[in-house]
DNA sequence: GTAAGATGCTTCGAACTCGAAGCACGTATC
DNA sequence: GATACGTGCTTCGAGTTCGAAGCATCTTAC
C-alpha cells in the first residue's frame, strides 16, 4: 500500500497532489462558470479570442490551446455563435478553414465574468502561497508543461498514421 | 492583454501552467485508460478501494475522493460491479448505505493496468524534473491543496442550505 | 413515539464529450 | 491536369457527466 506500483513517497506526494488540487480547482471554476451560464471550455475559447491579436482565431488555432476534441470545440462554438458571443466566417486564404472572432456580447461577457474568475482563482490558488513560492512554483510547472509539449506521442498526431 | 483582469506575470505563470499540465497529463491517462478499457473514474475508484483499510468503502467515501457527483459515481460504480471488478452489498451498522469492495478480479485489473500507468506518469511528470525539484513541487501544492480542502465553500456541501 | 429534518443512494432527463466517418478544399506528384 | 493524399471542419451515435427529484433510513427534538 505503500508502495504504489514503484512510486516513492517524493514522487506519490507531487502526482497525487497536483491531481487533486487541478481536479479541486477545475470543479470550483466550472460551478462559477456555470452560475454565470457559460461552460469551462466556452469560458477558454472567449478568452483564446480575447488575447488573439486581432482577437480572431481559426478553429484548429483554439482546438490545439485547449485540450479537447475537434467535434467538441464545434459543439460549443455552435452554442457560442447562437448565443450571439462570437462569428464564424470562411477564412479568406483558405477555404477549408473557419475563421472565428469574438463579437462586442462576447467581450462584454468577459469583462462581466472575469472579476469572479480572478477571486476565485486567487482564493483557492494564490493566497495560499507567498509570493516567493508562487514564482517557483510556476518556474516547475512551465518546465514540465514544456516537456509535456515537446514529448513524443503528441495529442496533435497525425490522422491515419500508417502502419509503419 | 498583458494584464489579465488584474493577475499580475508571476500568478498567471502558476495557473496557466497548472491548468496546462493537469489537462494534458489527465488527457494521456484518459488515453492511457481507456485502451484498456476504463474510463479514469474507474481506475480511481479501483485504486481508492485498493489502498482502503479492508479493501471496502461506502459509496460516498468514494465520491469525496474522487471529485465526482454522486450520480456520476452509481452510474460507473454500476458499470464496475457488471464487469465483476467490485461488488456492492448493503452495509450491516447503516441500511441507506452500500459498502463497497474489491473483487478477486478487480485487484487483477489493478496489477495488469498499474504498471503502464505508472510508466506514463513517470514519463510526462516525474522524468523532466530533478528529484529535488519534485520534492519542492509537491510540498507547494500539498500545501494548496490543504487550504483547498478547508476553505469555506466546499464541494461537500449540505444538501439544502438553509436561507441563512 | 412521532414529526421534522438530515443523510445515503439511485433514477431521470438534459447537456456535454469523444472518435469515427464524411465532406470539401488544398497540395503534391507524375 | 489527374490521381492521390493531407488538412479543416462538421455530423453522427454512443457513452459519460451533472443536478434535481425521489425513496428509504437514520437522527433529533419534543
Amino acid at each position: 500500500m505503500t508502495d504504489e506500483g514503484g512510486l516513492d513517497p517524493a514522487e506519490l506526494g507531487a502526482y497525487f497532489a497536483l491531481e487533486e488540487v487541478s481536479s479541486l480547482l477545475a470543479h470550483a471554476v466550472e460551478q462559477h462558470l456555470r452560475g454565470e451560464g457559460l461552460t469551462s471550455v466556452q469560458f477558454k475559447v472567449l478568452m483564446q479570442l480575447f488575447e488573439a491579436p486581432g482577437g480572431q482565431l481559426r478553429m484548429t488555432d483554439l482546438a490545439d490551446g485547449l485540450v479537447v476534441s475537434r467535434s467538441g470545440l464545434t459543439y460549443q462554438a455552435g452554442l457560442l455563435e447562437k448565443a450571439g458571443l462570437i462569428a464564424r466566417a470562411p477564412s479568406p486564404d483558405d477555404d477549408r478553414s473557419t475563421t472565428v472572432s469574438l463579437t462586442a456580447a462576447g467581450r462584454e461577457r468577459i469583462f462581466a465574468v472575469l472579476p469572479g474568475h480572478v477571486a476565485l482563482v486567487r482564493r483557492l490558488l494564490l493566497d495560499p502561497l507567498p509570493r516567493e513560492d508562487l514564482t517557483v512554483l510556476g518556474g516547475l510547472l512551465t518546465r514540465v508543461r514544456d516537456h509535456m509539449r515537446t514529448d513524443p506521442p503528441r495529442s496533435a498526431a497525425p490522422r491515419n498514421r500508417p502502419r509503419k
